[in-house]
DNA sequence: GCCAACGTTGGC
DNA sequence: GCCAACGTTGGC
């Protein structure tokens, strides 16, 4: 089992969106950066759990916990000509991109903002702080029991 | 809205 | 295969 951060711009995808549809799986689609792509298709495992991540925003901040909940698998958003993540270059024969399966766990009690993130010294490794645009980013298990623990988060 | 970081593209 | 140009991400 292994811990992940997933970055969402909350305009498009935010943890309210997720915590809504409760009991339901969310597709977690439109990677387009072949290092998280590779992260998506190789290393995310059903079980693993994912601190769920706002950007772009006033105060981007790590604002609850999901659960993957199918393992990579071709996302087919790139296979719309439709879609704003369509890319001709993927196919269902030879797919370039991943997508996962999540569900939603919890809230944060307390949403951990990344300036709080980088003010913590157990957190200075995480390509989150070394301003890495990375989108799908491993957690070790001390920065996760940090992260809950930041944020209110004592049962998990 | 700016702009630094950095990934991708494409000419050579 | 190099690297300049270009596009995108994302903090501020």
């Amino acid at each position: 089992m292994a811990y992940w951060l997933f970055k969402s711009e909350p305009g498009s995808f935010s943890i309210e969106d997720l915590r809504h549809r409760p009991g339901m799986t969310e597709h977690w689609d439109g990677v387009r950066n072949y290092q998280a792509r590779n992260y998506l298709r190789d290393a995310v495992k059903p079980g693993d759990l994912v601190l769920f991540y706002h950007s772009n925003i006033p105060e981007p901040a790590v604002v609850g916990i999901a659960e993957v909940v199918r393992g990579g698998y071709p996302d087919y958003t790139a296979f719309n000509p439709g879609s704003e993540h369509f890319d001709p270059k993927s196919s269902p024969v030879s797919p370039i991109w991943y997508m996962v399966d999540v569900r939603y766990v919890a809230a944060m009690p307390r949403p951990v903002p990344l300036e709080q993130i980088k003010g913590n010294p157990l957190l200075a490794a995480m390509p989150l702080v070394k301003r890495s645009r990375l989108s799908i980013q491993p957690v070790t298990p001390e920065e996760w029991r940090t992260i809950l623990a930041m944020g209110g988060m004592t049962d998990l």
